[in-house]
RNA sequence: CGGGGCGUAGCGCAGCUUGGUAGCGCGUUUGGUUCGGGACCAAAAGGUCGGAGGUUCAAAUCCUCUCGCCCCGACCA
């Protein structure tokens, strides 16, 4: 970070209140007044049964809750209390987006297609991209993301590097035709996202992407640190530049979707993709066999563990074996090298981005690329596809072979035996595979599978992996000039050289939030919002919804906190207390006060907390402001 | 995109096997009794049974096609 920088990049948002003395004045949460909502005049149809589709709790608590209503396939209206708590998590953002020296724009949900051709995108996105044709029957992408539109506006308006760094931002609805929608608001085909796209004309130094990227990564603490939320970045999956090029935000949630390993003793925490394993003992390739290798008939067995049951072996003395082809990539000729088979254990995952690691490693081609094998070319290369085992090593020309660990060691291995529907008992590397073993051109022990729970931490000696749950919120990397390149945003440096700008990319996912929000911030009841981000901060429910005197005293108490910053939602319906309750609880403002009789006779109100058990405790209204703006600030609103 | 399932009142469901006047609970409306954690009694409104075609005297029910939705997998912010 240059200190020096007039950019104002690390810390907490700016705050336009000036700091001051006045006691009543430091109680306040916002510069603008807060808001106060009578129940009657708005829309907040909560339901008590949740539709059947509904699935997980986000889901069926928002819906239930009255937050959204399902349109169609992955597709919601955000009624008044969802469009609320929207609004609070993209002011947090853009305060801290602000705050960081980004500039916010807003750029077209509707994008030609043509846009999407420069960059191949329009392929590689495949099906996932959302075309619509217009009357003249010309093809238009609805943004799934806005690289190409972004970096189309800033090739036509930065003319100098003197320009550079920028980093503009939007918060807007994004568009992916998912194949399969799901969970609610956490994979919808429609979704609200904050994006942002930093440009440089160097990676290093003052205004370099680093400097923004860890500007960025800081400002996404601060983002979910201040929605109240847990969450643990994680090191993903790098882009082109390598390094910890990538990070993601996951919100701590049993119920997420992806799985986050890490080290308590280090720190260190990475998804499953990236995840480094510590050092392993390997085997030396020269264990004796354990027995005669034996061919077993194993006909119609779709996968490891069915075939491991039929042959009475367990996975973790089996050997799977993964083909991937290599492309030695544009203008490199290719080493001869064709092939890779990577060996783990079959109770393993193979890990691609390991693999490619891997290779570029051990043929010195900083840009191969692998892929998973092409089924039909790879059976004509001599591949049984489904029975293959490392001794291809030596009948399939250009073949690479990369061992991982746990798979190197001696003792009993059953494997493919290069023929379809067959298997073989005790697989031996020296006997089956020979001399090939020692030329490290060809052969390779390597981690080439992905992390699991229990092992060694790669941080930390003696440390093991733990394994966690949660739900990817933000995601920041360094896109390099993948864009800049295909697009011909190029910009002379100060050495009259010209070069493509380089660019970070910043993902949050809004309304993921939201909803990831509520995974973690939940009981049987209801939701339980975390006060930064709850669509109202207080909720005054009236006990007699006609007597004079309730009403009075609510407009009073609500407008004094809203005075001081605080959002008021005042329950001043018709119906039965318990109803009202149920519903407090369902909607999950997290504070209470309940306007009843034997209270107001005491010149109090009930007061409570949605966190708290019981009902409350009697609070005189001389101190109900005070005492709301309290608990208020110790649930983390500032 | 593969496999499975479901479309009947605002929500949850029954009816379909064996064709014959479309039902239940919740919610809604009206009246009454109630009134501190989803009250009770009475009355009422609300459905082209997803759509199209076919078989039949007659179709929510049987057949064909189609659309939508959900789940598992593949994929994924």
């Amino acid at each position: 970070m240059g200190g020096e920088s007039w950019r104002r990049t690390v810390g907490g948002p700016l705050r336009l209140r000036p700091m001051t003395q006045n006691a009543a004045e430091s109680t306040r949460f916002n510069a603008r007044p807060g808001d106060i909502t009578r129940w009657s005049q708005t829309v907040i149809p909560t339901l008590r049964e949740a539709p059947a589709e509904a699935e997980g709790p986000s889901h069926v608590l928002l819906l239930r809750a009255g937050y959204i209503r399902k349109l169609g396939a992955g597709i919601y209206d955000y009624l008044p209390l969802g469009a609320r708590v929207l609004r609070k998590v993209s002011e947090i953002v853009r305060e801290e987006m602000n705050a960081a020296g980004a500039s916010e724009l807003l750029l077209p949900v509707l994008l030609p297609i043509e846009l999407y051709a420069g960059t191949k995108r329009d392929v590689d996105y495949g099906d996932l991209l959302f075309k619509i044709s217009d009357r003249k029957d010309a093809t238009y992408a609805l943004g799934p993301t806005h690289e190409e539109p972004i970096t189309e506006l800033v090739r036509g308006s930065i003319t100098s590097y003197k320009q550079l760094p920028v980093n503009l931002y939007q918060i807007q609805t994004k568009f992916r035709d998912e194949a399969r929608p799901r969970a609610g608001l956490l994979r919808g085909r429609e979704f609200i996202m904050k994006d942002a796209y930093s440009f440089h004309s160097q990676i290093e130094g003052s205004g370099g992407l680093n400097e923004t990227y860890d500007a960025m990564y800081r400002a996404y603490s601060n983002i979910f640190t201040r929605c109240g939320l847990s969450f643990t970045p994680v090191e993903a999956e790098s882009g082109p530049i390598g390094g910890s090029a990538s990070h993601e935000f996951m919100v701590n949630c049993e119920s997420g979707e992806d799985t986050i390993l890490r080290c308590a003793a280090s720190g260190y925490a990475a998804n499953v993709e990236k995840c480094e394993i510590g050092a392993r003992a390997a085997g030396t390739l020269t264990e004796a066999p354990s027995g005669e290798l034996a061919e077993v008939h194993t006909p119609n067995l779709p996968g490891i563990v069915e075939v491991g049951k039929f042959m009475k072996v367990k996975p973790d003395r089996m050997l799977k074996s993964i083909v991937f082809q290599i492309d030695a990539g544009p203008g490199v000729k290719s080493d001869g090298a064709k092939w890779v088979v990577a060996v783990v254990r079959g109770d393993h995952d193979v890990n691609e981005g390991k693999v490619k690691t891997a290779v570029r490693a051990m043929t010195g081609n900083a840009k191969a690329a692998i892929a998973l094998a092409d089924e039909k070319a790879a059976r004509a290369a001599g591949f049984a596809i489904g029975y293959v085992s490392p001794r291809t090593v030596n009948t399939v020309p250009g073949t690479l072979l990369l061992i991982d660990a746990d798979a190197s060691g001696g003792g009993f291995w059953a494997s493919g035996s290069d023929k379809p529907d067959h298997h073989v008992k005790h697989f031996n590397w020296r006997r089956e595979v020979g001399a090939k073993l020692d030329d490290a051109g060809y052969v390779n022990i390597a981690d080439v599978r992905n992390a699991i729970v229990g092992d060694p931490s790669p941080r930390a000696e003696g440390a093991k992996l733990e394994a966690a749950r949660g739900i990817e919120v933000g995601h920041i990397f360094k896109l390099g000039t993948k864009y800049s390149e295909a697009m011909d945003l190029n910009i002379l440096d100060e050495n009259q050289q010209r070069r493509p700008v380089i660019m970070g990319c910043y993902g949050i996912g809004v309304s993921r939030t939201l909803a990831a929000t509520v995974e973690q911030n939940h009981d049987a009841n209801g939701i339980k919002w975390p006060l930064p981000l709850a669509p109202y901060h207080v909720l005054i429910t009236l006990m007699k919804f006609d007597d004079e005197q309730t009403r009075t005293t609510a407009s009073d108490i609500a407008r004094q906190l809203a005075a001081i910053g605080l959002d008021v939602l005042i329950d001043d319906r018709d119906e039965r207390p318990g109803v009202k309750f149920k519903d407090a609880d369902l909607i999950g403002v997290p504070i209470r006060l309940t306007l009843g009789d034997k209270a107001l006779a005491a010149q109090s109100v009930e007061f409570k907390l949605r966190n708290d058990d019981g009902k409350g405790d009697l609070c005189p209204l001389g101190e109900v402001v005070s005492r709301c703006a309290a608990a208020a600030r110790a649930g983390g609103l500032t």
